[in-house]
DNA sequence: AGAGTAGCCTGTAAGC
DNA sequence: TGCTTACAGGCTACTC
């Protein structure tokens, strides 16, 4: 699924290929009618046809292509989108749902198997990204910075990294690697977290990143359904990563048998040793339950779901 | 306001 | 074997 490295390395591979070239037709299926956001198909096309690429930038997931006449071509890939760099003729995509011809003799295929994928035409391509937190791989991303914007709140850690308006990116492979490598249940709530968590999950949304980065994205479960590069090539990344989809495996650092669990309807994958269970259920035997800490339904209801697989 | 969740979508895999 | 159901997940819209 494609998160900021599998944006990022499309974004790379395009702007090698295609900077400076002109789009010269537009052609969208009638079978993907979410495609193409706030105008309508035919103006879309009109509009894109004739321009020239003067840019590609990357914001969060959003793919930016900047046009010779100012405007932004915005793409979110969400799920399933795949941009695909092809010679004009090669053998058809699955799940082709818009072809963009260029003057080299070439074509950007848009596949798209489950049909989130949404694209605008704009002014101005911050109109579509206004909430978007910050760049995770910017210098000016400290450990204080994710302090601020994440330990107010009281919902557990990994739904808050998920949270685009908290920081810009993040998608649920990454995030479970970058909790894994910090050490940090995902049950964990981000106002119970201290300085030192911030700064050692800082460090592990970095690495996550550069890593996913340097390996060209992940390409996990099927090709069809995956993310892939612009010439139809997977990433490497998944034979990288440490804890995403390794339920029941070896915990690379410990060896111990990593686990899953649902946070936010999202399946999240943990070492229980290396990213301890926030506050145990019970208290010790003998003791009260103090005012201060959390109502004990709330917190019987966190282990039973911790529990449950 | 913040937290939680249904729905969008389709192919795969597990269960009966 | 064939059918049904659960699951994968980014994001929006909705409820609480």
């Amino acid at each position: 699924m494609p998160e900021l490295p599998e944006v990022e390395t499309v974004r790379r591979d395009l702007e090698a290929r295609v900077l400076g070239r002109t789009i010269v037709g537009c052609c969208v299926s009638p079978d993907a009618p979410r495609l193409v956001q706030l105008v309508p198909v035919a103006e879309f096309c009109r509009e894109l046809s004739g321009r020239r690429i003067a840019g590609l930038r990357r914001r969060g997931k959003y793919l930016i292509v900047d046009l010779d006449d100012g405007r932004a071509w915005v793409i979110h890939r969400r799920m399933s989108g795949n941009v695909l760099y092809r010679p004009r003729g090669a053998p058809p995509d699955d799940y082709t749902r818009a072809v963009f011809t260029l003057d080299d003799a070439h074509e950007l295929r848009w596949t798209d198997l489950r049909k989130f994928g949404t694209m605008w035409l704009v002014e101005d391509a911050t109109m579509v990204m206004e909430s978007l937190g910050p760049e995770p791989l910017d210098a000016a991303f400290t450990p204080d910075v994710l302090r601020q914007r994440a330990g107010g709140r009281s919902a557990p850690i990994k739904s808050v990294l998920l949270d685009q308006t908290v920081l810009a990116g993040m998608g649920n492979l990454y995030t479970d690697e970058a909790l894994h490598d910090a050490g940090i249940h995902p049950l964990r709530r981000a106002n119970t977290l201290k300085r030192a968590d911030y700064a050692r999950l800082h460090d592990g949304i970095v690495r996550a990143l550069r890593t996913g980065i340097a390996a060209r994205g992940s390409s996990l479960g099927t090709t069809l359904r995956d993310h892939i590069n612009v010439d139809g090539a997977p990433g490497e990344n998944q034979h990288a990563v440490q804890a995403y989809g390794r339920e029941g495996q070896p915990c690379y650092r410990c060896g111990g048998v990593m686990r899953r669990l649902k946070v936010g309807g999202r399946s999240s994958v943990f070492c229980p040793t290396c990213q301890r269970p926030p506050r145990r259920t019970h208290p010790a035997p003998g003791r009260r339950t103090t005012p201060t800490r959390a109502p004990a339904a709330r917190r019987r209801a966190a282990t039973a779901v911790a529990r449950r697989t």
